[in-house]
Formats: structure tokens, sequence, C-alpha cells
DNA sequence: CGATCTGTTGAAACAATTCAAATCTGGTGG
DNA sequence: CCACCAGATTTGAATTGTTTCAACAGATCG
């Protein structure tokens, strides 16, 4: 199985060999790739598969009629995404591979079915879904009621936590493929603002990011300065590989 | 089975008389009342219930350390919320009743069963935490990227567009249990804020609130100035009785 | 009938945006 | 290998949207 999705899962329960063989064979039947740039979903497409990050990030975004857009979620490897595709019959938003994606396309039948078994994996896809769905209120919550800083801190704290989770942490560094941007569109400020934020955060040596890397001296100072509390990540075991402590 | 309830669900599909008669039976079995003020589900207690609102309104909130919080979504007559419950195991937020609220608190195995089974009934379940989660999606674009005049008139129209569809608009108006503190918690913004912008919306003639009761003389009007789209609702039934046409 | 929320308004202060221009960066083709 | 280009980053100055503070009027409720 995927490195990254069995690190992830595996934060909410073990898995007995059927369903570790059952996931694997879904994440290899239907691996499709996008480059770079590309959308995933598109607007109002029809409705048809549970997706899987296999590698890569990629982005859901709400185009507004004047072109204003919303980034409304980042969605990294080892996330099970789209799980509402179960019930809705299109998509209300785009989803935009921002590096090189690789994708598990799964039909909907076969997830039913896992989900309706209620087995361990079954949960765990759901559980998946509703740590999503609590990060998407954590992210309304940034928007807000916390200012510039904040917001743009608690998302470095948040991105960089969820990649330590499936392994993509080097020491105190990770990649970081978003423009300022993009970063404004996550953040709901302007470009320019976030280029005065990110001057600020560094030169309170909280972060840097320079040449799409992201390093983060001291993580738990920034989880403080933005009130970070992983409590919305819902991770349940093993607990100690994330938070505070290093690795 | 309670009216709004009823409303809500066929907007997704049609029943079988065995649907109906369970979900009415599970509506009477647990019902319980909380005052106005109270609080339903708190911060950190165990996720226990599916919840069905069969009366009154009430919210989801998320405070910070320093006291300030955000309103992260209203629950009104017809909604079921916390499906998440099913896989996590306490909550991250608080649900809190602003009127006096009625309320089906059903327990995790019998909402599982009717999940499993694959029923009509099941997929409307599902149907209603996705439709949950695409406002919760909305309220994040609402915040990141429009300002307080569109936040606010946004807000009205998908309220009153919801109360419609469960029957509880009289003419233009509808009743409005929330004041302008609410709003600004909702809307992250300032209550003097509010308060403004609320006057510049009753001058463009666009809506008013008055006695805890609001009305929309053009609702049209109002969601162009929003630019309210209700995609994202995901009503598949009888479309015409929502949207622009009156009743 | 006073006490306590809720709503309203003005003036000053602040945070963030806009516009504009300069610099830096990575990739491309000559 | 260098010149060039487009996109990304950085900075300053003027402007706008929003907040804060303060004071008062209006409701609502025991």
């Amino acid at each position: 199985m995927n490195q990254a999705l069995r690190l992830k899962l595996e934060r909410f329960t073990h898995f007995s060999q059927q369903d570790n063989d059952l996931i694997a064979r879904l994440c290899t039947d239907r691996v499709r790739e996008f480059a770079a740039g590309t959308d995933i979903v598109s607007e109002r497409a029809d409705a048809k598969f549970i997706n899987i990050m296999l590698d890569g990030w990629a982005w859901r975004c709400r185009y507004l009629e004047d072109g204003r857009r919303q980034i409304l979620a980042l969605l990294l490897a080892g996330d099970v995404f789209d799980l509402h595709n179960l019930v809705l019959r299109r998509a209300d938003h785009t989803v935009h591979a921002v590096t090189a994606v690789t994708i598990a396309q799964i039909p909907v039948e076969p997830i039913r079915e896992i989900i309706c078994s209620n087995s361990r994996l079954g949960l765990a896809l759901q559980w998946q879904e509703a740590t999503n769905i609590a990060i998407q209120r954590e992210w309304t919550v940034n928007l807000g009621q916390r200012d510039a800083f904040e917001r743009i801190a608690h998302l470095l704290c948040e991105v960089f936590v969820r990649l330590r989770l499936i392994g993509q942490v080097r020491g105190d560094s990770c990649d970081w493929p978003l423009t300022q941007s993009d970063l404004a569109d996550i953040a709901g400020i302007s470009a320019v603002h976030v280029n005065r934020v990110l001057r600020d955060i560094r030169l309170a040596n909280l972060a840097d990011i320079k040449g799409r890397v992201l390093t983060i001296p001291n993580l738990e100072r920034l989880m403080e300065a933005s009130q970070f509390d992983l409590t919305y990540l819902h991770l349940y075991l093993e607990e100690d590989r994330v938070g505070l402590s290093e690795r």
C-alpha cells in the first residue's frame, strides 16, 4: 500500500491483512497522473469518483463570477477526498493539481461496499472525511477570527504537522510548492500583505520560506503564536509522533 | 414525521412507507428539549449521538483561548447534524441553542444500520451531512473573499432560502432570533460594523431586520448583490419551490 | 421601574488593500 | 553559456475598509 496512505489511516486504527490487501488493490487499479497546474475535478462536473491522493499537492477551490477565488482545502498525499460523491450528483467546486499529482480514482460502488461492510477500513475512510470537515471548520475559524499574522502562522503549523504525519518532513523543513499568491487565496488577504506577514514571521524567527522549502526552527513557538491546537485533526493513535516532540 | 424534517429530506428523494415509519419512530423515541442559551453539545464532550433538529435555532461554535468565538454553522429545523459521530470520539466544538430547541438524539448504532442498509433514508442522511459540509465550504468562501456587505447579504439569502425549504417563511418575512453580535461572530466582523452594514442594506432596500423579524422585499436583488448561487445547497427535487420564484 | 442587554452613531486609530515600480528567480532558446 | 522573459517576490506611499472607544437611545425583563 502507498506509504503516505498507510501512515495516515493508521493514525485512526490498525488494519487486518485483508483490509490492507483490499486497499492496496484499489489503489493500484485506477491510478491517474495529473500534471502540475491541471484540474483534477472541474466545477459542475458529474460526481463519479472517490479519490485518494497518492502523491503530490492539490487544492479545492471555488471561483466567484468576478474572478476572485478561495482555496478551500489543501490535499496532501494519503488524503482521501470527495467521499461525498457517494450521495452528491455534481461537484460544487474545482480540485486543482498544484504539483504533479498521482491519484487513485475509485468508483463509488466498491467504496460503498467497504463502508457498508462496517470493516475498520470503512470506518477509517469515514474518519478521513470527518477530519477533512474538521479542518474545513478550523479554516472557517481562521478566516473569521484570526488576523493575517495568525492565519498564516496557523496554516504553516497545520501543513507542517500533516506532512510530518506522512513522513514528508526532513528535520525542521518540508517542501512548500505554494506561491505567496496561493497563500493569499487561502488566507483571504492580498498577496502583497502575505509578503509583509511572511517577513514579520521570518523576523520573529518563527518560520521561513525560501526556494520552495518551508523551515520552522521552533514549531512549539509557532503553534503558540497562532493558538494552534491539534485537537481538530482527531489523531487517535501514537500521538507522541506528532505535536511538539520531534520526529 | 416532523414537518420540517420531511420537507427537508424530500428535497433529496422520496421515501417508502417503511422509511417514513422508521424515521418517525426514531424521532419520537429520544426527543430532548433545550432552553434558549444552553449548550446542546459541549466542546470535548464524548461523541455519543446523531442529532436531528426538530424545532428551533442552534449554532455550532468554536471558542479561542482568549475569548474570541466563531460561529461555524446555523442549525435549523429539519437539519441532521453530527453524523461524524459515527467515527469521531469527541466533539471539537460546541453546539448551542439560540432559541428553545427540540432535538431527536439518536444513538450511533441505529443510524449506522440505516446507512449500511443502503436504503433511500440512509442516503438522505448522508446527503444532509454532505450539504452541511458544502455550506461550511461556502462560509469559508464568504469569510475569505467577500467584504462585510456581501457577507451579511449572502448569509441573509442562505438562511431565508433554507427557512423557505422547511415552510418557515411568511411572504417576504421570517423569524430572526440572532442579535447583531451573533451576526458579527458569523461574519467575522465587529458588532458595530454589522450595525452599519445592516443600515446600508436597509437603505439599499435589500433587507430589513426589525423586532426579531427579517424581511427581504426582493430576494433576487439581494442574491445578486451577494453573488448568491444556490448550487451549493444541492437541492435536487422540485427546484421550482426555492430559488427565485415565490412559494 | 430600575437593570441589563441590544442597537445606533461619531471620531480617531488601525489593519489591510491598491497601485506602482524595482528586484529576484528559474526556465528557454539562441 | 548567456540573454531574455515571465512569473514571483519585495518595498513604499496613498487609500480604503474595519475596528475601537465612547456615549446614548431603545428595547426587554424580572
